[in-house]
DNA sequence: TGTACATCAGTGAACGCGCGTTCACTGATGTAC
DNA sequence: TGTACATCAGTGAACGCGCGTTCACTGATGTAC
């Protein structure tokens, strides 16, 4: 493979600072994202841009990617930091380090799990980076039931439950239970509430002592999962 | 009290159709909410939207705290409805009927728990009333607590998690278990991820079965609050 | 090594649209005497 | 009951700003011979 050319190379880097200028107009405008003024942002005219990205919907499409991309890495790295018999530490430890990451990236954050933006229809190349979190939660859960020290659950899911659950482990986690997998489903679903309601605001007035207080709740749905 | 006059109830119906203009125009474009539009719709000129609503943000928090309240009605009357001592009953009525009415309400729904608006500060009269919900479901933890079939948790609280509920709990429900709160909080959490993860497609491509399957969730964290 | 040509980044003007808010005004509805 | 005046709803024009996107263009960087 040849050297890129000092172009190519100019280039991208001028495609990482348009990502970066835009990432810091996220905080302000939330999904309002605007191309003119990270153009200006930038000190150069709003038509420039459109010699790196074809279109505004298409700059936060790359946002998008790359912010699910930096969650998903930072909770696999806090999980694999883990030793893997701890099952409740890795719990722990991942969920923590969506919580971390979302409170560094509040916009971003908002960006990925908040309203749907207006208009915006999130591309099929989304999907996989934006599954990474719950792959790992459930991955946990994985790995306990293998060792055999996660055992199925005794509640009985009703039938259409059963069919969606089991066609969604068929692909990913083949011979997981399905009430486990609903159980790993509300331990992330639980994490997204945690995050949000800090995030947004619904803690605002209560509950000072954040961090404990969701350690506790997610200590919690450990519990309820099962995880030892 | 003398009949209002003619000119005050019109002023009345004006302003309860401009609130309704509005509520539809959320439904496509979100957060930005825009008063010409509105008064487009409306037959008249954007200006004379001002003899109403001294300002935009004033009719997006009028919006805010109607959706509040409708809410808040919906889901304190399914649980008005069940036999107070069927506190299963109630806890599944009320969570279904906070899911109902996003379904529902999808815009409104996502107004009030997605992504904060970008310069829109939630004055505090929207406090109250979105506070409706969970206090509803924490009320049933309470009756189930006073007539002694829901015990104190076992598990220990840190200090500070303690003391910020003891606080919560000494303005709303004296006497509640502190942990008994946390669980009523981590259910309202839970309800709140599980309503948001539908509406904003996180389950787009997995879990048709979306009823079903959020009438399981719910069940999963009654059985972890411990209701009978 | 030098020259001719192609590629590409960035410019500046323009198109066509949107918005919230203010202000002086007209004309109708209500109120006081 | 009728008249004079005050209140109020709605108009239309304007201010000053924003936006995404297109297009013909200049001038620099790269490539092929």
């Amino acid at each position: 493979m040849p050297a890129p050319s000092i172009r190519a190379r100019v280039r991208a880097e001028m495609i990482d600072e348009i990502k970066a200028v835009a990432r810091r107009h996220l905080a302000g405008d939330g999904a309002n994202l605007s191309l003119r003024a990270v153009a200006r942002d930038m000190g150069m005219v709003s038509s420039a841009i459109y010699r790196y990205f074809p279109s505004r919907d298409e700059l936060l499409t790359a946002l998008i990617i790359e912010a699910y991309d930096a969650l998903g890495d930072a909770v696999e790295a806090a999980d694999t930091a883990c030793d893997r018999p701890d099952l409740r530490g890795r719990w722990h430890a991942a969920c923590r380090a969506a919580r971390d990451w979302a409170l560094a990236n509040p916009a971003e954050y908002a960006l990925l799990y908040g309203s749907p933006v207006p208009g915006y229809a999130a591309p099929d190349d989304t999907v996989a980076p934006a599954s990474r979190p719950p792959l790992t939660l459930v991955g946990i859960l994985r790995d306990g039931f293998v060792d055999g020290r996660l055992v199925r659950p005794a509640e009985q899911l009703p039938d259409e439950v059963h069919a969606d659950l089991a066609e969604l482990a068929a692909g990913l986690f083949p011979g997981l239970p399905e009430a486990l997998l609903a159980r790993g489903m509300a331990g992330w679903t639980q994490l997204f509430g945690l995050i949000s309601f800090e995030l947004f605001g619904r803690l605002n007035r209560t509950m000072p002592h954040r961090e404990a207080y969701f350690d506790h709740q997610t200590g919690l749905m450990a519990d309820l999962i099962g995880l030892p």
